[in-house]
DNA sequence: CCGCAAAGGTGTACGACGTACACCTTTGGT
DNA sequence: ACCAAAGGTGTACGTCGTACACCTTTGCGG
């Protein structure tokens, strides 16, 4: 007679639930929050009941990535290569920008999984497609190296100094002030966007916009290096 | 008479020797096996005496990359600023290379030390001094990205599958036609360098190799829209 | 319908880690 | 000679990943 209500039995654990409970938890309290404990207390379960499902916290951030993969659109049917490859990168960027964390956690890791293999599979064949030599390619997806995730490592995450969020204007004002004393180069080009000058030093750029400044440089290099009939010289 | 053996009282510590230990164990050991633990060991000394000159593990990572970045050569007296910047970047590069674990950590930093800024400093100066406008500078220390620094972030560290380190030639060789029907793009382009064909996933491209073909390709770039009198649209 | 193996969940425990805090020891300046 | 500051110590706490032995539920072949 102990407690007849739970009306339904608890539905068992599996591998995708654990991935997609452990992405949303990400997402909610940040990749730092994410322990084996925390997210087992999510699931209402012990932390070692995680490990019938994942071997361990490596194979869940492996697991999460793949979650995050899967969510970038397939190839569109775009007529040149170029672009088609830069719709598919611009929406791994966006698969990447819903999950902030995303990002660092696919740097941190040692080897691929079956669905990144996969992505970069495909990315490879579109530019063979566009009739890019092997060579080419090859040189291609290095020089692009994380921009095919969509995203770059920033210098910074935030801006120099300290939190932005003290407030004090007075203070903040000096502080750029022996900023462009000692660093008047980088002051200048934080400065050099003229129609946002209202937050001293907060989001000065549009990094959409860097993003695709930079990764349009590079598909014009490819496209120009492939015109000409580019091959990597015999080095040897 | 307690011991009379022990002629010269032991040094003091100071921020400088720590940072030095930490920087040469980490070489030696890894930055996985960088504890404050294993460094006070290394230095004789109990944990918490580390505390007397690093506030906490992040400011001992800190200054670990000044340190590293202490090593990166001054600027050359390059005519133009293309290959001055070239050379510096280059030799950022060979400091980084020379600490395999420095890449890693410089990612991880989410301010950036006074070290980093006299560097990004001092290589805006370059472009400047070399006429490209604040605008176009902007854009170009985004676009490198932490290739500043000398380093792309590589898909992945190592070559794609389990440690190579199996022997078993014959696994090797079924693992290879496995993924050559899987993933048959990304065998191709691996395999694309022809020469060294010896070693069937390991090593097949050339670091160095990759890293100025990506660099030349932006630094041309940046140089084309500089000719051009390129600056940004107003997108507003 | 029984019994039993496998699959799934639990509890306890261990050895790392970073670091707070109170304490002792050495040292250099007056 | 003294004393404050600087440098070094010892103990302790909370957190982490996870090994290992155990219990409970479930589904299936006899």
């Amino acid at each position: 007679m102990t407690q007849q209500t739970e009306p339904a039995r608890r539905t068992p654990l599996n591998r995708d639930r654990v991935l997609r409970a452990a992405v949303a938890l990400a997402d909610r309290a940040g990749i730092e929050a994410l322990s084996m404990r925390s997210l087992a207390h999510e699931l209402d379960v012990v932390p070692m009941a995680l490990y019938k499902h994942v071997a361990n916290k490596e194979q869940l951030l492996d697991g999460m990535v793949d979650v995050i993969v899967g969510e970038i659109d397939p190839p569109a049917g775009d007529a040149d290569w170029k672009s088609a490859i830069r719709r598919r990168i611009l929406s791994a960027r966006r698969a990447l920008l819903r999950h902030p964390w995303a990002s660092r956690v696919i740097e941190s890791r040692t080897s691929p999984t079956p669905g990144v293999l996969d992505y970069l599979n495909s990315i490879i064949g579109m530019f063979r497609a566009g009739g890019l030599s092997a060579d080419l390619t090859h040189h291609a997806m290095h020089a692009l190296g994380s921009r095919v995730w969509g995203f770059t490592q920033e210098l910074f995450p935030a801006s120099p100094g300290p939190a932005p969020a003290d407030a004090d204007p007075q203070a903040l004002a000096a502080l750029l002030g022996e900023m462009a004393t000692r660093y008047p180069h980088i002051v200048e080009i934080v400065l050099a966007r003229p129609h946002d000058g209202e937050s001293v030093v907060g989001q000065g750029c549009d990094d959409q916009f860097e993003f695709e400044f930079a990764l349009d440089l590079l598909l014009d290099g490819f496209e120009r290096l492939h015109r000409q009939g580019w091959t990597s010289v015999e080095r040897f």
